[in-house]
Parts: C-alpha cells; structure tokens; sequence
DNA sequence: GTTAACGTTGACGTTAACGTCAAGAGACGG
DNA sequence: CCGTCTCTTGACGTTAACGTCAACGTTAAC
C-alpha cells in the first residue's frame, strides 16, 4: 500500500482492493466500466483513493441486498451530488423517496423471513429431542 | 377461479396467478422447471392449489431479497420437510443457521442504508429551504 | 363444426454480471 | 539487458433468469 508523506491519504492498487473485498480484479474493473468507480490514473495504472474504497464497499453492500448495478450506480450517485438546482432536487428526493420504499419493503420480507425460520428451528430442535 | 363443492380448496389457474403476482405464465412454468413449483395437472393443464400459491409468494418474496432461483429453493424446501432422521435433520439446521446469517447481513445493510437515506434526505431538504 | 380463448412443450434469443484468455506496457532486481 | 511482476485493454465465453415465437392440443360458445 503507498501513501501520501504523511499517512493521512492512503492509496491502494487494485489488487489490495480485490484481496481486501474478496473479489476479483476483474469485477473491479467491470464496475468501473459500468460507471460506478472512477480511480484515479498513475499512467495507465489505476490507484484508489479511500473514497474509492468508500465506494466500492457501498457497491458491495448493494450487491449484498440484491440490487441491479445500473439501480447500485444511481443510489451511490445520490451520495456525491453536491448541491443541485431546484429541479435536480426534486428528481433527487423523488429517487430517494423511491429507494426508501424499496428497502423497506425488503425489510419486511426480511423479518418476515427470520421469524419463520425461527418456527422452523423450533420444530427441528423438538423433532431431535423426541429421538 | 375454479373451487371444489364447499370453496375450501380454492384453485387457480396458471394466468390467474400470474396476473395476481403481476409475473408472466412463462416465468411460473420457468419456476416449475427449476424445481419451485409442483402443480398438480387436470390432463395437460396444470392447476395451482392454495399451497402452490403460498410457495409462489415465498418464491417472490426470495427475489425481492436478490436471492438466487437454487438458493430459494433450498429455503422453501426447508418449510416443508416433514420429519428427518437425525442427520439429516443435523443438515437442516445447518441450512437454516446459514440462512438466517445472511438474512442478518442483509439486515444490517438496510439500516445503514436506511440511516444514509435521512441523512442526504435532509440536506436535500435545507438545500430547497435554502432557494 | 368451427372459431376463439386458454394452455402446452420446445427451441432459440437476450441481458446482466462477470470469467477467461491473449497480447502487450512499465517498473524493478540482478 | 533480461526475466519477472503487476497492471493494462480487448475479445470472447458463460450462467441465470427469463422473453419470444412456433406449432399444437383442449374446451366453451355460437
């Protein structure tokens, strides 16, 4: 890992970065092309700052719940739109207000789920008793 | 809808359940294929008892959650299994452990996603104060 | 009896999300 | 200077989850 004189803007390469995520390197890549990372360039080498690293744990965690690349992309962009005019605004609160929904309909099926899982649990824990 | 004499046993047919889970019939014979669905036939034509329908949902509810057709699978098998012998009961709870760490996971990742939201919510909100 | 309406299987097409080479550029140690 | 490492782009392959289309059977209405 290479960083900065005083430590305080660590950089990584993109194989640090597959290792640490457990990944490949060519996922990373895909995901640039895809529009959902933009490295800097040493050359034609790519480094990564810590925001990119942000970034690219943001697109795992959607990955973790799901969602479509193209969705992931829009949803990090809400993160780094800096102040927008009125318009841009609105359309933002109206994808905010969309992905909300989204999450908290899985957030649903999701409690839904354990707690049936627990009556299954249950069920196979007296099943083992009664042997 | 066709129902037996005491309309105890409602039944439905494969467009009925496709247009009430807003789904295609080619993706409810897809799900068949993949082994998720086990209808029973009237002749050539399959009908879908109330049991079929509650396997849909749970079937629909697991794509919600991004899983996999395989891994719905194996969870909505979980649900029904009746009474194993002790190893295999010994796998299904093993089954049911790994299911419910990824639920947690998934969990997790919807409150922080969720917390996130408010958050960029509010600035948008200060920012349209702000015009 | 024929014509819709609905259902069936089967084959092939499509998209997303990568995996898998192949060929080459740049830096670095010996 | 040479070989080794790490990285690059580019092309093509692959898998999951369906969509699309063709050809055909069955049932209900007229």
């Amino acid at each position: 890992m290479n960083t900065s004189p005083d430590d305080l803007d660590p950089m990584f390469s993109i194989a640090e970065l597959a290792q640490e995520m457990d990944i490949t390197t060519r996922t990373i890549r895909f995901y640039e092309d895809k529009g959902l990372l933009r490295p800097a360039r040493r050359g034609q080498q790519r480094i990564y700052s810590r925001a990119d690293r942000t970034r690219l744990k943001l697109v795992l965690r959607g990955k973790r719940l799901g969602w479509p690349l193209d969705d992931i992309r829009e949803m990090i962009e809400l993160y780094d739109t800096p102040d927008g005019e009125r318009k841009q605004l609105e359309v933002m609160l109206r994808k905010l207000s969309h992905s909300r929904s989204v999450l908290q309909q899985q957030r649903e099926d999701i409690e839904l789920a354990l707690r049936e899982l627990e009556e299954i649990e249950e069920r196979c824990h007296r099943q083992l008793q009664q042997n």
